[in-house]
DNA sequence: GTCGACATGTAAATAGTTACATGATTCT
DNA sequence: AGAATCATGTAACTATTTACATGTCGAC
């Protein structure tokens, strides 16, 4: 079974309700869905291009002065194209991840170094978990008649709740790797 | 920077303690490490060939009667390899959740269409909390003398707490979605 | 005048998946 | 006899990332 590209219904959905330049769209994810969802320079402006060939969206060219800025509006084509994929059941993922993979290969070493790669990563959540409260705080701060306004605040509350699970297994972790005083596997 | 390659210590890891053919060493990662690390064959076979090539790992053909088997024993070299990544910090990942991207778009369809998203995915949580619940037993007959034991236990303890964040999340998202009355963005 | 943000793109490489291809052995 | 599992691999494709490349505009 093939697989679809997503890359194309990201950026359709961000245009679905107002029309933006490539480099704008880039910012708004890089400021709402950055923590689930991402695209570079170079997977955006190839599939704006392809996008606007499938008649998706059409392109308009702004000037301000001499800079030249080409937005994209959404067609009804291209809605329809999102919002069927939206019904679609979606994937269930399972991302690798590098943490955990170090941490099962933990007997290899000493305990010290995975004890390390805990804490640095405990480190990290706190400071995302600030970064939550602090989109939390700004998408509360918009009109309840907003009507994506309850989405962005189930999509921060996935983040806000996958934090303090992921705080609460590390310090689980912490506290029974320092407890335990196995050797670790020959080398 | 260069990505590195994950595959090959992935690879080198589940090699450290006993030489396994590429068979097997994909039947082990299929049911220990799936919900974290996965390789396909046509990863892990021409990973294995390029491990040997490069003094990794060394080969030998074994034979059931006429079904060869080519066994691979991880080096010195091999385990220095692996042990120096396992000390390296582990990179943050921001993987991609198209069931966050849907709900985040969410303003864009019907809400029944939301709620289904969701629930299958509750559903699934459900099935793999099972999984995890079956795993945790196999790990708790281990003897506590074994020492990837502990590793073990902690790796799918994330698994457990993530799941039941997970399912947290979900029920609080559908419950708000099913109060909430707002009309869909026009389309 | 230079730094940072605005703005758009391409080229090359790498990673990862799906489909293909083959054949042996064991169990029912 | 046929299905499931054992066993190893390649080819083709698709997706994704990194690096490159270029130029404008406003603020300090």
């Amino acid at each position: 079974m093939k697989k679809v590209n997503k890359s194309r219904y990201a950026i359709l959905g961000m245009l679905f309700d107002q029309p933006l330049s490539g480099y704008e769209l880039r910012k708004r994810m890089l400021s709402s869905t950055t923590y689930f969802w991402n695209e570079t320079d170079a997977s955006v402006y190839p599939m704006l291009r392809i996008l606007e060939e499938e008649g998706m969206v059409t392109a308009k060219t702004e000037f301000v002065g001499k800079r030249a800025r080409k937005v994209f509006t959404i067609t009804q084509a291209g809605k329809d194209d999102v919002t069927a994929w939206l019904a679609l059941p979606a994937e269930q993922e399972h991302p690798r991840s590098e943490l955990l993979l170090k941490l099962f290969f933990g007997a290899f070493v000493c305990k010290e170094i995975t004890i390390k790669q805990l804490e640095q990563r405990l480190q990290q959540c706190q400071e995302t978990q600030k970064t939550f409260k602090t989109i939390e705080n700004e998408i509360a701060q918009a009109p309840d008649t907003h009507p994506q306004k309850l989405f962005w605040e189930l999509s921060v509350r996935r983040g806000t709740i996958d934090v303090e699970a992921t705080i609460t297994w590390l310090n689980e972790c912490l506290e029974r790797l320092k407890r335990n005083n196995e050797k670790k596997i020959q080398n």
